[in-house]
DNA sequence: AAACGGACCAACCGCTCACAG
DNA sequence: ACTGTGAGCGGTTGGTCCGTT
């Protein structure tokens, strides 16, 4: 399919959001829920298309959204995870809380794959260097290994699962193996009632909740980029990142800021919950 | 101070899958 | 069974930032 029909249409706005059509996504999105993404622009009075939407919204808007640097556990819980699954980011992702697919895949494409490649490590295989060669070269030979599948301590057998490549894939947080262990299966995060990557069903419950959890949208307020951007991983503070340009002019926008502050705790302790899985590895 | 290059990150593109009709 | 549409995912790209020369 590619590109959506919608895109092609209408005359959308592509590139950066401005602040203003965050604040119309935000308001909808936290008012009424997401219902149906392609509709969402319509509704919201935004000039995007809905895909466009769902990206911003996942990847920057949600209030759950931890933001600031990788923790050292975190980065050590991605490397363990991107050797059982490999480049799932969805899956993996689903293991950290508050973190999204897009920043973990930057986060491994920028830093933690040149890290493992100073220390000798294959990134793809996360085999040593010269080991991964003198595998391919097997693989070269006989052509009829198995899949090169890393069994990490404490994780489920991916390989041995009589399940196809797709369905494994698939069934992301809910594998689990006769082992009975949990770890995949462990549903880590569950963000503003179940979930709001679901909430194309969410129900007026869960928008109510949402409505009181998540108060109005605004940039405004002095303490909104902090309590936004601040958080803690573990007891772990994280050094904060830089902000977008137009957050740092935005501290004049106007409109009210609230509620932030509950998302924050949310997500630290979710971190906590899923730290547990991290433990068991 | 200007130019350059690498790093980082937000957003887009194109694909697959699920599901309704 | 087939088709169209929407959602979700991973790969890629382009813009910006920042350090170095």
């Amino acid at each position: 399919m590619g590109r959506h029909s919608c895109c092609v249409t209408q005359k959308l706005r592509k590139g950066l959001w401005s602040p203003e059509e965050d604040e119309k996504l935000y308001n909808y999105i936290t008012r009424f829920g997401v219902g149906c993404w392609s509709s969402v622009p319509k509704l919201a009075g935004l000039q995007r298309c809905g895909k466009s939407c769902r990206l911003r919204w996942i990847n920057y808007l949600r209030p759950d959204l931890k933001r600031g640097m990788f923790s050292q556990e975190e980065e050590d819980l991605i490397i363990v995870l991107h050797e059982a699954l490999g480049n799932r980011w969805a899956q993996i992702a689903v293991q950290l809380p508050g973190r999204t697919d897009n920043e973990i895949k930057n986060f491994w494409n920028s830093s933690l794959k040149k890290k493992l490649m100073k220390q000798g490590i294959d990134p793809n295989t996360h085999k040593p260097v010269t080991e991964t060669q003198v595998i391919k070269n097997e693989k070269h030979c006989t052509d009829i290994e198995p899949p090169n599948v890393i069994q990490p301590k404490g994780l489920p057998n991916l390989a041995a699962s009589p399940q196809t490549e797709q369905q494994r894939c698939r069934l992301g947080s809910s594998i689990c193996t006769d082992a009975g262990e949990n770890f995949l299966s462990k549903q880590a995060y569950e963000p503003i009632e179940g979930e709001l990557s679901n909430s194309s069903n969410v129900n007026s419950q869960t928008k109510n909740d949402m409505i009181v959890n998540c108060g109005t949208f605004s940039w405004d307020g002095e303490n909104k980029l902090e309590s936004m951007l601040s958080f803690q991983f573990s007891g772990i503070e994280a050094v904060e990142r830089k902000q977008s340009p137009w957050q740092e002019a935005d501290h004049q926008s106007s409109g009210e800021f609230s509620d932030y502050q509950q998302f924050t705790s949310l997500s630290q302790e979710l971190s906590a919950a899923n730290l547990d899985a991290f433990q068991q590895i």
